[in-house]
DNA sequence: CTGTTAGCGCATTCAG
DNA sequence: CTGAATGCGCTAACAG
């Protein structure tokens, strides 16, 4: 029976010195690439490296070097939350791509539960990374504080509701994608809308919501906003059934993003009414769900994967020392897709 | 203008032994509760590293423990892909939970390119965790390698092809699965099936494959298999396509998973025919998108949370020093979600 | 209970 | 170009 055997004795840089016959100091050259090394002792380093199967370990390095060469993103969520958003994923790949071209490992944790924010919050504070993407989604926003005794740098996925908060960070123009999808609307002669605004807690909801305010000016009424409890499927239901009585008077619903717009969509349609003939809908973030929907969603596309390499370039910048404002913020545009909703 | 600095000097252990007027090696005692310490100089030493905002060195501490209390989760995804699947997250967030409670500090690292895959190899191999937890979706098993001489333990989300890697592994009863839901099928008196087999790659695709031979015994017949390259969407509409001709004769799909089922539910809608009634139509995996369609999806379910706990477990069993047969495998059950598509 | 000391594995001086 | 020595910050073993 093969097994598995969980101990090891692994080489150190002072056993392929010896097998190559130098002092140790030359493999650690020889490893770091500064200073030269003798051809002949190189060559003898690489093969004492080969035998024994050689590779340095990472805490001495990082100890030595007083850098970790890592980069770690951090996702907030609920408690009971399972689901990385898709959004977040594709952000988590483009802020690898840079971060690896410049020679960082990015490493992603999860923090939904208190155990897991205490535990991620004693980390970043052990210099346990080089710095910090932090995406948070949550209510609770309790890391928010864990980065203010780091000297690393730190860039935050969304804008702050904290003023206090001295991180930059990279967002998209929610505002104006709301302005923009919502003039769509009123372009299209949708002047009767209702807004299915997102969460409170959200700076993101409150942004959207001004786009829409914007769109509309003086005629923007506050009887014409829902103000959802969350972003999810259900709550655009709600919203839904909540304008019931006056949907012979509406033409169009705007919806802070694309789950709430599926639950109106598939409210209305269970109301008898026909998207977009009778009521136009619009999403926000053209998620995967937007193509699966019948009739396919109207909605404010953001490219993720670009937030989340301009996050890692904007850490890139901090880590070589740049100085960046604390309260400096990117704005990504966005981008309306046009597909049968509205 | 407030900036944010890149650099500090952070406390050491030595800073708070001199304020706290005790050697350093009480304070080690002291922040590692080991030993006991006297309450004076507890005290002392809480109000010191208050004062003093000291949090220990992560890398000094791993080096002079010989150990992280970490575990890497690491997703090898196809280079240009950019999304971690749902199930994936769901697992994340299953071995988060069982890791923390269990002291260990979960890290997810993505392969999605060659120089990724480099970087991590070479991580893994500097006792950069403690011990490992690989989800490989992709075709390209590059990563299975990676673990070979690294004394730590790992634990794969899947079934092996390879049979010369001595990975535990904790996967679902795929097999099974398809085969009841197979039976279900025939139960309900549809007994023309077509089933859309995943790419061949994938050892979780043909182990369906068999559940839907198991199912039909004698009366399978090589040409109701229809062999898809991906596990994409795309896949299930040409499927649909491709056995256009014989659509009257047909009276279910068997899909290899959600995906490929929505595709085959589109195009049968497309052409006409009729979901549940003139053909029926099952998935596997009970992703989100599963209650999206029109009809909705009957799937199969796979309890994904459950997927990632139980790796967390088998992986911590093996941090403990129990040995592991090399090649063991945990299977779970998979359990049909009646909807209306079958 | 506590101070002292010897590593942990490596990078980086400083001589030579 | 290279060997020897020092220190990174902390744990653990050892006296006391």
């Amino acid at each position: 029976m093969v097994t598995v055997a969980a101990v090891s004795k692994r080489p150190t840089i002072r056993d392929v010195a010896k097998l190559a016959g130098v002092s140790y100091g030359t493999v650690s050259r020889y490893l770091n690439g500064s200073d030269h090394v003798s051809e002949r002792s190189a060559t003898r380093i690489a093969a004492a490296i080969e035998q024994t199967q050689y590779a340095p370990n990472n805490a001495a390095r990082s100890l030595a070097q007083q850098r970790t060469l890592t980069v770690a993103l951090i996702i907030q969520v609920e408690s009971n939350e399972t689901i990385v958003q898709n959004s977040v994923s594709e952000a988590m790949a483009g802020a690898n791509l840079v971060l690896g071209d410049a020679g960082y490992q990015m490493l992603t944790l999860i923090a939904n539960s208190e155990a897991s924010t205490r535990r991620i919050t004693q980390l970043v504070n052990s210099d346990f990374a080089d710095g910090y993407l932090l995406f948070s989604m949550s209510e609770d926003d309790s890391l928010g504080n864990a980065f203010l005794h780091t000297g690393k740098p730190v860039v935050r996925s969304e804008i702050s509701d904290r003023g206090d908060l001295p991180y930059p960070a990279v967002d998209f123009a929610n505002r104006e994608g709301q302005r923009d999808v919502t003039r769509y609307m009123l372009d299209k002669g949708r002047s009767r809308l209702v807004y299915v605004c997102g969460p409170g807690y959200s700076p993101t909801s409150l942004n959207r919501l001004e786009g829409f305010k914007d769109a509309l000016g003086e005629r923007f009424d506050e009887r014409q906003v829902y103000y959802a409890d969350d972003w999810e499927t259900y709550s655009g239901e709600m919203a839904a059934v909540e304008y019931q009585h006056m949907l012979g008077k509406i033409d169009g619903f705007v919806c802070a993003n694309d789950s709430i717009a599926i639950g109106v969509l598939n409210q209305l349609t269970r109301f008898g009414y026909r998207v977009p003939d009778d009521i136009a809908v619009t999403g926000f973030d053209d998620s995967p769900f937007a193509v699966m929907t019948n009739p396919k969603l109207t909605t404010v596309r953001q490219d993720s994967k670009a937030h989340g390499q301009s996050m890692g370039e904007l850490l890139l910048d901090m880590l070589r020392g740049e100085t960046v404002d604390a309260h400096y913020v990117k704005l990504l545009p966005t981008q309306i897709v046009e597909r049968q909703s509205a």
